[in-house]
DNA sequence: TCTTACAGTTTACGCTGTCAACCTGGAATG
DNA sequence: CATTCCAGGTTGACAGCGTAAACTGTAAGA
C-alpha cells in the first residue's frame, strides 16, 4: 500500500554503500580507477561482497549509467518544455546534452563510449529505454516517424562526436571551444529541418 | 646510399613476426584480444620478448595505429585529388572516411576511440602528423585559417560520431544504415560552407 | 681463450574479475 | 533452552593482465 519506489534491486545499506562509493571513484578518478576491490577497501569490505548484491562488475556500473541517464533525462526534459519554435528547442536541447557531457565526462564515458561487448549484457531495452530523452531529437523536427528517426540520430551522432572528441581531449586545443560547439549545435540542427536528399523519396 | 625506408626501429624478424601476429589478433578478435600473451603465444615467443622490441604494450599499438593512419591517410588522399568542385570533394573524402571506419573497425577503434590516458604516452605532435590528412576538411571549405580549422573540425566531429555509435552499434537497427551515412555526410558537409554565427564575428 | 654483448627465457610482482568454500550471528522452530 | 537454518559476510583461490629483474645460451671480437 505504502507508495514504494520502484527500487530494482532491494535496498540494504551494503549494497547503498558500495553504489556511492563506486559513484565517488567514478567521479573522482574516473572509469578506470573502477574496480571491485578499490570500490571494496573504500566501502570498508571485501571485493567478493560487491557480489551479493550485483550479479557482475558490469551490472554494478549499469546501475552508475542509469543514474547518468536520470541525470541527463531531466535535464533534456526541462529544457525541451521552453517555449519557443522548434528549432530553437531544438538548440536548447542539443545545448544541454553538451553541457552535461563536458559537466559529467565521467557518467558520459560509461554511458556512451564503453564499447559495444562490454555493454552485450545490459539489454538492449533498458538501454533504449534509459536513453529515451534523447528521442526529443527527433520528435522536434515533426517529421514522419522514419525521417524523424534518421535526422534525430543524425542530430543525436553529430553531438556525440563532438562532446566525446572533446571528452578524449582530441580536439585541437588551439580551436575557440565555445566557438566550436555553437557551431556544431548550429550545423547539427539546421540539419534536422535542411532539405536532405534522401528525405526527398522517403515513404 | 640505399633507398632504405623510414623505419623508426630495426625491422628484425621476430619484430616483424610479433607486429604480424598482433595485426592479424586485431583484425580478427579486436582490440580486446590483444594481450600480450596472446600476441607472444600467436608469435612462438614469450610475452617478455615483445618488451625487446616494444618500449610497451602502448607503443605496440601505436605501431598498428600508425598502420592504420597509413591506410586512412592513403584512402583520403586518393579520393581528394579528384576533379569537382569543393563541396563534392570534401563529399567524397567524408565517404572515404566513414568507409574506412565501417570496413576497418578495429583500427579505427584504437586509432580514434581508446580513451585519452591511455593515449598520453603517444607523442601529441605525432599523432597530429599520423592524421594530417584530416586537415584536408579544413583545407577544402577554403577558409581563412581559423575558420577553416573550425569548420573542419566539425566536419570531422560529425563522420567522426556516426561511425563510432555505428561501430559500437548504438545505432537504432530499424533505420536505413545508408540513408543515415547519405543524410550524415550531407549535413556536415552542408554546415562547413553554410553561414554560421560565429563566423560572422570571426577575425 | 676470455670477454662482451645480444636475444631470448624464467620467474616474479601486483593488479584485475570472479567463483567455491567457509564462517558467523541471529531468527525461527522443536 | 537447545537446535536448526539461513542471509550475509570472509577467506582463499584461479586465470588472466602488463611488465620488471634476473638468468641463460650463443656468437663475435680482442
Amino acid at each position: 500500500m505504502c507508495p514504494s519506489r520502484p527500487t530494482r534491486d532491494p535496498a540494504t545499506p551494503l549494497r547503498e554503500a558500495i553504489l556511492q562509493k563506486a559513484r565517488t571513484l567514478l567521479e573522482g578518478e574516473g572509469y578506470a580507477a573502477l574496480s571491485t576491490r578499490r570500490i571494496a577497501s573504500a566501502v570498508g569490505c571485501t571485493a567478493t561482497s560487491i557480489y551479493l548484491h550485483f550479479k557482475s562488475k558490469d551490472s554494478l556500473i549499469y546501475a552508475l549509467i542509469d543514474e547518468g541517464f536520470e541525470e541527463l533525462n531531466r535535464r533534456v526534459v526541462e529544457v525541451s518544455k521552453g517555449d519557443g519554435n522548434a528549432l530553437s528547442l531544438l538548440r536548447d536541447v542539443a545545448r544541454a546534452y553538451v553541457d552535461f557531457g563536458l559537466e559529467r565526462p565521467e557518467y558520459y564515458e560509461i554511458m556512451f563510449m564503453l564499447r559495444a561487448e562490454q555493454m552485450e549484457r545490459y539489454p538492449v531495452d533498458a538501454y533504449r529505454r534509459a536513453r529515451r530523452s534523447l528521442d526529443v531529437f527527433a520528435e522536434l523536427t515533426a517529421l514522419p516517424a522514419q525521417e524523424a528517426a534518421r535526422r534525430g540520430a543524425i542530430v543525436w551522432s553529430t553531438l556525440h562526436g563532438l562532446v566525446s572528441l572533446l571528452i578524449a581531449q582530441r580536439i585541437d586545443i588551439s580551436l575557440d571551444r565555445e566557438a566550436l560547439i555553437e557551431d556544431s549545435i548550429h550545423s547539427a540542427c539546421l540539419g534536422a529541418f535542411a532539405a536532405l536528399p534522401s528525405g526527398a523519396n522517403s515513404a
